[in-house]
DNA sequence: CGAAGGTGAATGAACGTTCAATCAATGGGA
DNA sequence: TCCCATTGATTGAACGTTCATTCACCTTCG
Protein backbone atom coordinates (compact mmCIF):
# COMPACT_ATOMS: atom_id res chain seq x y z
CA UNK A 1 0.00 0.00 0.00
CA UNK A 2 1.08 3.56 0.88
CA UNK A 3 3.83 3.83 3.30
CA UNK A 4 7.50 3.60 1.97
CA UNK A 5 10.40 5.68 1.39
CA UNK A 6 10.66 8.29 3.88
CA UNK A 7 14.28 7.87 5.91
CA UNK A 8 17.21 8.14 4.15
CA UNK A 9 18.68 4.84 4.42
CA UNK A 10 16.74 3.16 7.15
CA UNK A 11 13.41 4.50 8.49
CA UNK A 12 15.01 4.64 11.70
CA UNK A 13 18.08 5.95 13.24
CA UNK A 14 20.29 3.53 14.53
CA UNK A 15 20.18 4.22 17.74
CA UNK A 16 16.66 5.25 19.12
CA UNK A 17 16.45 6.69 22.08
CA UNK A 18 12.94 5.38 23.57
CA UNK A 19 11.95 2.37 24.20
CA UNK A 20 8.88 3.05 22.06
CA UNK A 21 10.60 3.70 18.95
CA UNK A 22 13.18 0.77 19.47
CA UNK A 23 9.66 -1.19 19.94
CA UNK A 24 8.56 0.11 16.37
CA UNK A 25 12.02 -0.73 14.88
CA UNK A 26 11.86 -3.85 16.52
CA UNK A 27 8.50 -4.61 14.81
CA UNK A 28 9.53 -2.96 11.43
CA UNK A 29 12.74 -5.60 11.24
CA UNK A 30 10.55 -8.49 12.03
CA UNK A 31 7.74 -7.47 9.13
CA UNK A 32 10.44 -7.15 7.06
CA UNK A 33 12.05 -10.27 7.68
CA UNK A 34 9.26 -12.50 8.15
CA UNK A 35 6.54 -10.92 6.69
CA UNK A 36 2.99 -10.61 8.24
CA UNK A 37 2.17 -14.26 8.21
CA UNK A 38 5.33 -15.24 9.94
CA UNK A 39 4.64 -12.02 12.86
CA UNK A 40 5.06 -13.45 15.66
CA UNK A 41 5.59 -12.11 19.47
CA UNK A 42 8.62 -13.84 19.51
CA UNK A 43 10.32 -12.52 16.72
CA UNK A 44 9.25 -9.29 17.23
CA UNK A 45 11.13 -9.75 21.11
CA UNK A 46 14.10 -11.53 19.29
CA UNK A 47 15.01 -7.92 17.37
CA UNK A 48 14.38 -6.31 20.58
CA UNK A 49 17.21 -5.83 22.72
CA UNK A 50 15.12 -6.12 25.44
CA UNK A 51 13.28 -8.98 26.75
CA UNK A 52 9.35 -10.41 24.68
CA UNK A 53 7.56 -10.05 27.91
CA UNK A 54 8.38 -6.50 28.51
CA UNK A 55 6.41 -5.66 25.31
CA UNK A 56 3.32 -6.49 26.73
CA UNK A 57 4.65 -3.81 29.51
CA UNK A 58 4.37 -1.17 26.97
CA UNK A 59 1.69 -2.65 24.77
CA UNK A 60 -2.51 -4.49 25.93
CA UNK A 61 -1.46 -7.11 23.48
CA UNK A 62 -0.08 -8.33 20.04
CA UNK A 63 -3.05 -6.44 18.36
CA UNK A 64 -2.48 -3.35 20.25
CA UNK A 65 1.16 -3.12 19.25
CA UNK A 66 0.66 -3.86 15.84
CA UNK A 67 -2.02 -1.29 15.23
CA UNK A 68 0.44 1.43 16.99
CA UNK A 69 2.77 0.09 14.73
CA UNK A 70 0.19 0.85 11.97
CA UNK A 71 -0.82 4.11 12.99
CA UNK A 72 2.98 5.05 13.37
CA UNK A 73 4.03 4.25 10.00
CA UNK A 74 0.84 5.94 8.46
CA UNK A 75 1.65 9.34 9.84
CA UNK A 76 4.88 8.73 9.03
CA UNK A 77 3.68 8.75 5.15
CA UNK A 78 1.25 11.44 5.48
CA UNK A 79 4.05 13.69 6.88
CA UNK A 80 6.31 12.83 3.93
CA UNK A 81 4.22 13.73 0.63
CA UNK A 82 5.98 16.16 -1.55
CA UNK A 83 4.05 19.59 -0.27
CA UNK A 84 4.20 23.00 -2.26
CA UNK A 85 7.72 22.95 -3.21
CA UNK A 86 7.03 22.69 -7.08
CA UNK A 87 5.81 25.82 -9.07
CA UNK A 88 4.22 23.33 -11.26
CA UNK A 89 1.01 22.21 -10.63
CA UNK A 90 2.09 18.84 -12.85
CA UNK A 91 5.75 19.03 -11.40
CA UNK A 92 4.30 18.74 -8.42
CA UNK A 93 2.09 15.68 -9.12
CA UNK A 94 4.95 13.75 -10.50
CA UNK A 95 6.69 14.26 -7.25
CA UNK A 96 4.06 12.79 -5.46
CA UNK A 97 3.34 9.66 -7.81
CA UNK A 98 7.10 9.29 -7.53
CA UNK A 99 6.80 9.70 -3.73
CA UNK A 100 4.04 7.02 -3.64
CA UNK A 101 5.17 4.93 -6.08
CA UNK A 102 8.92 4.62 -6.17
CA UNK A 103 10.26 2.21 -8.80
CA UNK A 104 13.78 1.75 -7.70
CA UNK A 105 13.82 -0.14 -4.14
CA UNK A 106 16.60 -1.61 -2.08
CA UNK A 107 15.59 -5.14 -1.18
CA UNK A 108 14.43 -3.92 2.48
CA UNK A 109 12.17 -1.72 0.93
CA UNK A 110 10.28 -3.86 -0.56
CA UNK A 111 10.08 -6.39 2.25
CA UNK A 112 8.30 -3.80 4.02
CA UNK A 113 6.00 -2.38 0.71
CA UNK A 114 5.16 -6.48 0.71
CA UNK A 115 4.61 -7.19 4.68
CA UNK A 116 1.87 -3.46 4.36
CA UNK A 117 0.07 -5.53 1.23
CA UNK A 118 -0.14 -8.10 3.67
CA UNK A 119 -1.08 -6.18 6.40
CA UNK A 120 -4.06 -3.73 4.34
CA UNK A 121 -4.66 -7.40 3.64
CA UNK A 122 -6.04 -7.73 7.40
CA UNK A 123 -8.42 -4.62 7.06
CA UNK A 124 -10.84 -7.08 5.20
CA UNK A 125 -11.68 -8.60 8.57
CA UNK A 126 -10.36 -6.07 10.91
CA UNK A 127 -12.59 -3.38 11.85
CA UNK A 128 -9.46 -1.48 13.31
CA UNK A 129 -7.11 -1.89 10.84
CA UNK A 130 -9.92 -0.78 8.25
CA UNK A 131 -10.57 2.38 9.85
CA UNK A 132 -6.53 3.65 9.64
CA UNK A 133 -6.50 1.96 5.98
CA UNK A 134 -9.79 3.66 5.48
CA UNK A 135 -8.27 7.44 6.77
CA UNK A 136 -4.63 7.13 5.20
CA UNK A 137 -6.45 6.44 1.88
CA UNK A 138 -8.27 9.35 1.92
CA UNK A 139 -6.51 11.58 3.03
CA UNK A 140 -3.88 10.83 0.38
CA UNK A 141 -6.40 10.75 -2.22
CA UNK A 142 -7.56 14.47 -1.49
CA UNK A 143 -4.14 15.84 -1.44
CA UNK A 144 -3.91 14.30 -5.39
CA UNK A 145 -7.14 16.04 -5.89
CA UNK A 146 -6.11 19.16 -4.54
CA UNK A 147 -3.27 19.50 -7.05
CA UNK A 148 -5.13 18.35 -10.13
CA UNK A 149 -7.78 20.99 -9.16
CA UNK A 150 -4.90 23.41 -8.64
CA UNK A 151 -3.67 22.21 -12.15
CA UNK A 152 -7.18 23.13 -13.24
CA UNK A 153 -7.38 26.29 -12.34
CA UNK A 154 -3.55 27.25 -13.12
CA UNK A 155 -4.47 25.96 -16.57
CA UNK A 156 -2.26 23.26 -17.11
CA UNK A 157 -4.80 20.62 -16.60
CA UNK A 158 -8.14 19.97 -18.62
CA UNK A 159 -11.44 20.56 -16.95
CA UNK A 160 -11.34 16.61 -15.57
CA UNK A 161 -13.11 15.73 -11.79
CA UNK A 162 -10.03 15.79 -9.46
CA UNK A 163 -12.06 13.38 -7.31
CA UNK A 164 -12.03 10.43 -9.85
CA UNK A 165 -8.98 11.31 -11.53
CA UNK A 166 -7.22 11.24 -8.02
CA UNK A 167 -9.21 8.10 -7.74
CA UNK A 168 -8.01 6.26 -10.53
CA UNK A 169 -4.47 7.31 -9.89
CA UNK A 170 -4.63 5.69 -6.37
CA UNK A 171 -5.78 2.38 -7.37
CA UNK A 172 -3.67 2.05 -9.86
CA UNK A 173 -0.90 2.82 -7.38
CA UNK A 174 -2.35 0.37 -4.98
CA UNK A 175 -2.43 -1.72 -7.93
CA UNK A 176 0.70 -2.00 -8.64
CA UNK A 177 2.19 -2.73 -5.29
CA UNK A 178 -0.17 -5.47 -4.81
CA UNK A 179 0.90 -6.80 -8.05
CA UNK A 180 4.98 -6.10 -7.38
CA UNK A 181 4.19 -8.03 -4.11
CA UNK A 182 2.03 -10.83 -4.78
CA UNK A 183 3.95 -11.94 -8.10
CA UNK A 184 6.77 -12.30 -9.97
CA UNK A 185 7.09 -10.35 -12.70
CA UNK A 186 8.17 -6.74 -12.00
CA UNK A 187 5.21 -4.34 -12.34
CA UNK A 188 5.72 -0.95 -10.91
CA UNK A 189 8.08 0.72 -13.82
CA UNK A 190 5.65 -0.05 -16.07
CA UNK A 191 2.40 1.12 -14.32
CA UNK A 192 4.37 4.06 -13.61
CA UNK A 193 5.09 5.11 -17.10
CA UNK A 194 1.74 3.91 -18.40
CA UNK A 195 0.43 6.45 -15.09
CA UNK A 196 2.94 9.67 -16.76
CA UNK A 197 1.28 9.05 -20.22
CA UNK A 198 -2.61 9.54 -18.33
CA UNK A 199 -1.44 12.22 -16.96
CA UNK A 200 0.14 13.25 -20.24
CA UNK A 201 -3.15 12.46 -22.50
CA UNK A 202 -6.04 12.80 -20.24
CA UNK A 203 -4.88 15.55 -17.51
CA UNK A 204 -2.39 17.46 -19.34
CA UNK A 205 -4.20 20.56 -21.33
CA UNK A 206 -3.61 20.81 -24.91
CA UNK A 207 -1.09 23.68 -25.61
CA UNK A 208 -2.81 25.87 -27.68
CA UNK A 209 -6.60 25.87 -25.95
CA UNK A 210 -7.71 24.17 -22.58
CA UNK A 211 -10.14 21.61 -23.90
CA UNK A 212 -13.41 20.58 -21.21
CA UNK A 213 -13.60 16.75 -20.95
CA UNK A 214 -17.16 15.09 -19.42
CA UNK B 1 -7.78 -9.95 -6.78
CA UNK B 2 -9.73 -11.36 -10.13
CA UNK B 3 -11.92 -14.31 -9.82
CA UNK B 4 -15.85 -13.30 -9.40
CA UNK B 5 -18.87 -13.49 -11.41
CA UNK B 6 -19.26 -16.81 -12.78
CA UNK B 7 -21.71 -19.18 -11.35
CA UNK B 8 -25.17 -18.01 -11.67
CA UNK B 9 -26.17 -16.97 -8.30
CA UNK B 10 -24.12 -19.00 -6.34
CA UNK B 11 -20.62 -19.88 -7.62
CA UNK B 12 -21.88 -23.71 -6.99
CA UNK B 13 -25.07 -25.69 -7.64
CA UNK B 14 -26.99 -26.59 -4.56
CA UNK B 15 -26.14 -30.45 -4.93
CA UNK B 16 -22.63 -30.86 -5.74
CA UNK B 17 -22.17 -34.42 -6.82
CA UNK B 18 -18.75 -35.75 -6.27
CA UNK B 19 -16.89 -34.94 -2.90
CA UNK B 20 -14.39 -33.19 -4.07
CA UNK B 21 -16.58 -30.49 -5.38
CA UNK B 22 -18.36 -30.24 -1.42
CA UNK B 23 -15.22 -29.85 -0.30
CA UNK B 24 -14.56 -26.68 -2.55
CA UNK B 25 -18.14 -25.34 -1.95
CA UNK B 26 -16.94 -25.86 1.74
CA UNK B 27 -13.75 -23.63 1.68
CA UNK B 28 -16.03 -21.35 -0.32
CA UNK B 29 -18.44 -20.82 2.11
CA UNK B 30 -16.32 -20.92 5.18
CA UNK B 31 -13.65 -18.38 3.04
CA UNK B 32 -16.67 -15.97 2.83
CA UNK B 33 -17.75 -16.11 6.20
CA UNK B 34 -14.82 -15.73 7.95
CA UNK B 35 -11.88 -14.37 5.87
CA UNK B 36 -8.61 -15.83 5.08
CA UNK B 37 -7.18 -15.11 8.64
CA UNK B 38 -10.34 -17.04 10.46
CA UNK B 39 -10.40 -19.81 7.85
CA UNK B 40 -9.53 -23.14 9.77
CA UNK B 41 -10.06 -26.89 8.92
CA UNK B 42 -12.83 -26.84 11.71
CA UNK B 43 -14.73 -24.16 9.89
CA UNK B 44 -14.18 -26.36 6.69
CA UNK B 45 -15.32 -29.05 8.50
CA UNK B 46 -18.52 -27.19 9.58
CA UNK B 47 -19.59 -26.07 6.37
CA UNK B 48 -19.02 -29.19 4.98
CA UNK B 49 -21.42 -32.33 5.29
CA UNK B 50 -19.28 -34.82 6.31
CA UNK B 51 -16.69 -34.97 9.04
CA UNK B 52 -13.58 -32.77 9.16
CA UNK B 53 -10.93 -35.29 9.25
CA UNK B 54 -12.19 -36.68 5.91
CA UNK B 55 -10.90 -33.66 4.26
CA UNK B 56 -7.08 -35.11 5.21
CA UNK B 57 -8.19 -38.47 3.53
CA UNK B 58 -9.23 -36.36 0.14
CA UNK B 59 -5.82 -33.73 0.74
CA UNK B 60 -2.78 -33.38 1.79
CA UNK B 61 -3.32 -30.97 4.48
CA UNK B 62 -4.61 -27.65 4.69
CA UNK B 63 -1.86 -26.15 2.18
CA UNK B 64 -2.31 -28.25 -0.59
CA UNK B 65 -6.32 -27.92 -0.16
CA UNK B 66 -5.87 -24.38 -0.13
CA UNK B 67 -3.77 -24.52 -3.33
CA UNK B 68 -6.31 -26.77 -4.98
CA UNK B 69 -9.21 -24.18 -4.02
CA UNK B 70 -7.08 -21.36 -5.41
CA UNK B 71 -6.47 -23.44 -8.40
CA UNK B 72 -9.93 -24.30 -9.53
CA UNK B 73 -10.88 -20.54 -8.60
CA UNK B 74 -8.39 -18.93 -10.83
CA UNK B 75 -9.03 -21.54 -13.96
CA UNK B 76 -13.31 -20.80 -13.15
CA UNK B 77 -12.05 -17.09 -13.64
CA UNK B 78 -9.90 -17.35 -16.67
CA UNK B 79 -12.41 -19.48 -17.93
CA UNK B 80 -15.44 -16.61 -17.70
CA UNK B 81 -13.33 -13.83 -18.99
CA UNK B 82 -15.64 -12.74 -22.35
CA UNK B 83 -14.17 -13.71 -25.53
CA UNK B 84 -14.90 -12.74 -29.28
CA UNK B 85 -18.34 -12.28 -29.30
CA UNK B 86 -18.27 -8.57 -29.61
CA UNK B 87 -17.55 -6.97 -33.03
CA UNK B 88 -15.97 -3.97 -32.25
CA UNK B 89 -12.74 -4.35 -29.97
CA UNK B 90 -14.18 -0.91 -27.87
CA UNK B 91 -16.58 -2.96 -26.82
CA UNK B 92 -15.02 -6.14 -26.22
CA UNK B 93 -12.73 -4.27 -23.92
CA UNK B 94 -15.65 -2.83 -21.91
CA UNK B 95 -16.89 -6.37 -21.49
CA UNK B 96 -14.08 -7.80 -19.90
CA UNK B 97 -13.56 -4.51 -18.04
CA UNK B 98 -16.86 -5.09 -16.37
CA UNK B 99 -16.39 -8.88 -15.86
CA UNK B 100 -13.30 -8.01 -13.77
CA UNK B 101 -15.03 -5.57 -11.94
CA UNK B 102 -18.47 -5.53 -11.62
CA UNK B 103 -20.12 -2.64 -9.55
CA UNK B 104 -23.05 -4.14 -8.15
CA UNK B 105 -21.90 -7.05 -6.09
CA UNK B 106 -24.47 -9.27 -3.44
CA UNK B 107 -23.08 -9.44 -0.33
CA UNK B 108 -21.94 -12.72 -1.01
CA UNK B 109 -19.58 -12.09 -3.33
CA UNK B 110 -18.48 -9.09 -1.62
CA UNK B 111 -17.05 -10.86 0.86
CA UNK B 112 -15.64 -13.62 -1.35
CA UNK B 113 -13.69 -10.66 -3.01
CA UNK B 114 -12.48 -9.60 0.46
CA UNK B 115 -11.44 -12.95 0.91
CA UNK B 116 -9.38 -13.33 -2.42
CA UNK B 117 -7.52 -9.94 -1.70
CA UNK B 118 -6.53 -11.65 1.47
CA UNK B 119 -5.65 -14.71 -0.39
CA UNK B 120 -3.80 -12.93 -2.75
CA UNK B 121 -1.83 -10.76 0.22
CA UNK B 122 -0.48 -14.46 1.36
CA UNK B 123 1.49 -14.59 -2.06
CA UNK B 124 3.80 -12.15 -0.77
CA UNK B 125 5.13 -15.12 1.51
CA UNK B 126 4.04 -17.86 -0.38
CA UNK B 127 6.00 -19.46 -3.42
CA UNK B 128 3.02 -21.43 -4.73
CA UNK B 129 0.69 -18.96 -4.16
CA UNK B 130 2.64 -16.14 -5.85
CA UNK B 131 2.90 -18.74 -8.79
CA UNK B 132 -0.48 -18.68 -9.16
CA UNK B 133 -1.33 -15.79 -9.15
CA UNK B 134 1.61 -14.29 -11.85
CA UNK B 135 0.10 -17.10 -13.53
CA UNK B 136 -3.53 -15.62 -13.58
CA UNK B 137 -2.39 -11.87 -14.06
CA UNK B 138 0.06 -13.02 -16.97
CA UNK B 139 -3.11 -14.51 -18.46
CA UNK B 140 -5.39 -11.97 -18.37
CA UNK B 141 -2.85 -9.06 -18.81
CA UNK B 142 -2.43 -10.76 -22.36
CA UNK B 143 -5.90 -11.33 -22.69
CA UNK B 144 -6.55 -7.17 -22.27
CA UNK B 145 -3.46 -6.33 -24.30
CA UNK B 146 -4.52 -8.75 -27.19
CA UNK B 147 -8.27 -6.64 -27.33
CA UNK B 148 -6.16 -3.55 -27.26
CA UNK B 149 -3.92 -4.69 -30.33
CA UNK B 150 -6.92 -5.44 -32.13
CA UNK B 151 -8.60 -2.65 -31.63
CA UNK B 152 -5.40 -0.68 -32.95
CA UNK B 153 -5.35 -2.91 -36.12
CA UNK B 154 -9.02 -2.40 -36.60
CA UNK B 155 -8.08 1.54 -36.44
CA UNK B 156 -10.49 2.52 -33.08
CA UNK B 157 -7.34 3.33 -30.66
CA UNK B 158 -4.68 5.01 -30.90
CA UNK B 159 -1.11 3.86 -31.79
CA UNK B 160 -0.46 3.11 -28.11
CA UNK B 161 1.18 0.11 -26.61
CA UNK B 162 -0.84 -2.25 -25.96
CA UNK B 163 1.10 -4.20 -23.00
CA UNK B 164 1.65 -1.11 -21.02
CA UNK B 165 -2.00 0.11 -21.45
CA UNK B 166 -2.95 -3.31 -20.21
CA UNK B 167 -0.96 -2.72 -17.31
CA UNK B 168 -2.63 -0.11 -16.58
CA UNK B 169 -5.59 -1.01 -16.44
CA UNK B 170 -4.97 -4.19 -14.78
CA UNK B 171 -3.00 -2.92 -11.67
CA UNK B 172 -6.49 -0.03 -11.79
CA UNK B 173 -8.69 -3.04 -11.52
CA UNK B 174 -6.28 -4.46 -8.61
CA UNK B 175 -6.36 -1.47 -6.69
CA UNK B 176 -10.09 -1.02 -7.23
CA UNK B 177 -11.01 -4.40 -5.58
CA UNK B 178 -8.21 -4.05 -2.86
CA UNK B 179 -9.48 -0.66 -1.74
CA UNK B 180 -12.91 -1.97 -2.14
CA UNK B 181 -12.09 -5.03 0.30
CA UNK B 182 -10.22 -3.07 2.57
CA UNK B 183 -11.69 0.62 3.74
CA UNK B 184 -14.82 1.77 4.13
CA UNK B 185 -16.25 3.67 1.29
CA UNK B 186 -17.07 2.36 -2.23
CA UNK B 187 -14.16 2.87 -5.12
CA UNK B 188 -15.38 0.54 -7.45
CA UNK B 189 -17.74 2.50 -9.31
CA UNK B 190 -15.45 5.79 -9.21
CA UNK B 191 -12.69 3.80 -10.52
CA UNK B 192 -14.74 1.76 -13.38
CA UNK B 193 -15.70 5.11 -14.33
CA UNK B 194 -12.84 6.61 -14.91
CA UNK B 195 -11.18 3.55 -16.35
CA UNK B 196 -13.90 3.83 -18.77
CA UNK B 197 -12.62 7.60 -19.58
CA UNK B 198 -9.34 6.37 -19.59
CA UNK B 199 -10.13 4.23 -22.55
CA UNK B 200 -12.32 6.81 -23.70
CA UNK B 201 -9.27 9.82 -24.09
CA UNK B 202 -6.36 7.55 -24.17
CA UNK B 203 -7.26 4.95 -26.24
CA UNK B 204 -10.33 5.60 -28.38
CA UNK B 205 -8.83 7.32 -31.78
CA UNK B 206 -10.24 10.40 -32.75
CA UNK B 207 -13.19 10.09 -35.43
CA UNK B 208 -11.07 11.92 -38.13
CA UNK B 209 -8.05 10.23 -38.01
CA UNK B 210 -5.83 8.00 -35.69
CA UNK B 211 -2.91 9.73 -34.28
CA UNK B 212 -0.03 8.25 -32.61
CA UNK B 213 1.01 8.90 -29.27
CA UNK B 214 4.44 7.92 -28.04
C1' DC C 1 9.88 2.08 50.44
C1' DG C 2 7.58 2.00 46.14
C1' DA C 3 6.98 2.46 41.43
C1' DA C 4 8.59 1.64 36.95
C1' DG C 5 11.44 -1.16 33.98
C1' DG C 6 12.66 -5.65 33.05
C1' DT C 7 13.06 -11.05 32.94
C1' DG C 8 12.42 -16.28 32.32
C1' DA C 9 9.51 -19.79 32.98
C1' DA C 10 4.93 -21.46 32.95
C1' DT C 11 0.06 -21.60 31.27
C1' DG C 12 -3.59 -22.52 28.39
C1' DA C 13 -6.12 -22.21 24.28
C1' DA C 14 -6.35 -22.91 19.32
C1' DC C 15 -5.26 -25.52 15.64
C1' DG C 16 -3.36 -28.83 12.24
C1' DT C 17 -2.75 -33.46 12.00
C1' DT C 18 -2.79 -38.54 13.08
C1' DC C 19 -4.87 -42.83 13.99
C1' DA C 20 -7.32 -46.85 15.20
C1' DA C 21 -11.66 -48.23 14.31
C1' DT C 22 -16.16 -48.67 11.61
C1' DC C 23 -18.91 -48.89 7.48
C1' DA C 24 -20.10 -49.67 2.49
C1' DA C 25 -19.28 -51.39 -1.69
C1' DT C 26 -16.98 -54.62 -4.66
C1' DG C 27 -15.66 -58.76 -6.51
C1' DG C 28 -13.77 -63.31 -6.78
C1' DG C 29 -13.87 -68.14 -5.53
C1' DA C 30 -16.17 -72.41 -3.86
C1' DT D 1 -25.66 -68.02 -4.30
C1' DC D 2 -23.09 -67.31 -0.22
C1' DC D 3 -18.89 -66.00 2.06
C1' DC D 4 -15.15 -63.33 2.83
C1' DA D 5 -11.11 -60.52 1.57
C1' DT D 6 -9.98 -56.03 -0.06
C1' DT D 7 -10.35 -51.33 -0.61
C1' DG D 8 -11.91 -46.72 -0.10
C1' DA D 9 -14.89 -43.64 2.58
C1' DT D 10 -15.78 -41.93 7.07
C1' DT D 11 -15.56 -40.94 11.92
C1' DG D 12 -14.46 -39.34 16.85
C1' DA D 13 -11.03 -38.99 19.83
C1' DA D 14 -6.62 -38.01 20.77
C1' DC D 15 -1.79 -35.85 20.10
C1' DG D 16 1.67 -32.47 19.63
C1' DT D 17 2.98 -27.94 18.46
C1' DT D 18 2.80 -23.16 18.21
C1' DC D 19 1.80 -19.02 20.13
C1' DA D 20 -0.14 -15.19 22.86
C1' DT D 21 -0.39 -14.11 27.35
C1' DT D 22 0.44 -14.20 32.45
C1' DC D 23 2.90 -14.31 36.62
C1' DA D 24 6.12 -14.29 40.20
C1' DC D 25 10.34 -12.35 40.85
C1' DC D 26 14.32 -9.27 40.22
C1' DT D 27 16.63 -4.66 39.67
C1' DT D 28 17.19 0.22 39.66
C1' DC D 29 16.33 4.72 40.94
C1' DG D 30 14.01 8.72 43.22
Amino acid sequence: MNVQSMGSTSLFEDEPDGTQEAIMQATYRALCEHGYAGLTIQRIGDEFPKSKSLLYHHYDGKDALLLEFLSFMLERFEATIPDREHDDARDHLEAILDHALPTDLDSERAEFRAAMVELRAQAATDEAYREHFSRNDRFFRRRLAAVVRRGIEEGVFRDVDPERAAAMMLSAIHGAMQEEATTDTERTAAVRNELRAYVESRLVAPDDESEAIE
